[in-house]
DNA sequence: CCTCTTGTTCGATGTTCGTAGAACATCGAA
DNA sequence: TTCGATGTTCTACGAACATCGAACAAGAGG
């Protein structure tokens, strides 16, 4: 967990958008996430992000679930999370990255 | 100026060096900034670092000084360099880029 | 068993990045 | 004017990245 890896991590809107889905500390799970890239893409970003020591992840069974490591991040970086957040709101960077929309289908 | 420019080019040790150096607020000569890497190299990160609106660079005869634009980067997100620059700090990241010690050459 | 859902992994492709060398422009000094 | 120092720009190349589709693996539910 490396500050250039969090600073590379953190420089794509989309990853920056699934940070901002997360920073209210819940568990996501990944059907949640709405993006506008394909499933690869988003395992990919999830996985770069996992790298970077931004999030953890869980798997149950055949789903997965993804949250912030809020507490860690803050140990380590020190008001560096609430900083890009903050920025990210003010700029609404990754407002492509969304939550599904009421009930899972079925 | 976006957010994400600003990620991207902090995203890189030397450039994060580079920053560090000029986290004093001080004018500096392109001449006192010691790399490890050629000057073409050097111009092209500098270049990177002005483009994001992280520095301003002056030119007086064939000299460039550049310095870092704080008060800017402070009104447009709050907090971030300074918790960069600390996180840099504890990590000693960019710690190859120097400033020439004692007099120039001649 | 078969099928559907959910993620991962594997090419493949096009783009961007970091790096260096060579050529060029500019200024100051001899 | 000639030389040296200082930056910029052009070009090139390998590495890394973002993206997608296809193939694959593992459970869940018939």
């Amino acid at each position: 967990m490396t500050l250039t890896d969090v600073m590379a991590a953190l420089s794509d809107p989309l990853r920056i958008g699934l940070v901002r889905l997360l920073s209210d500390g819940h568990e996501r799970g990944w059907g949640e996430l709405r993006t506008p890239v394909s499933k690869s893409t988003l395992s990919h970003h999830l996985r770069v992000l996992r790298a970077a020591g931004l999030t953890r992840t869980r798997q149950e069974g055949t789903r997965c679930y993804v949250v912030l490591r809020r507490e860690d991040l803050h140990a380590r970086f020190p008001g560096l999370l609430d900083a890009v957040l903050a920025a990210a709101d003010s700029e609404d960077v990754g407002s492509q990255v969304g939550l599904a929309t009421g009930r899972p289908p079925k």
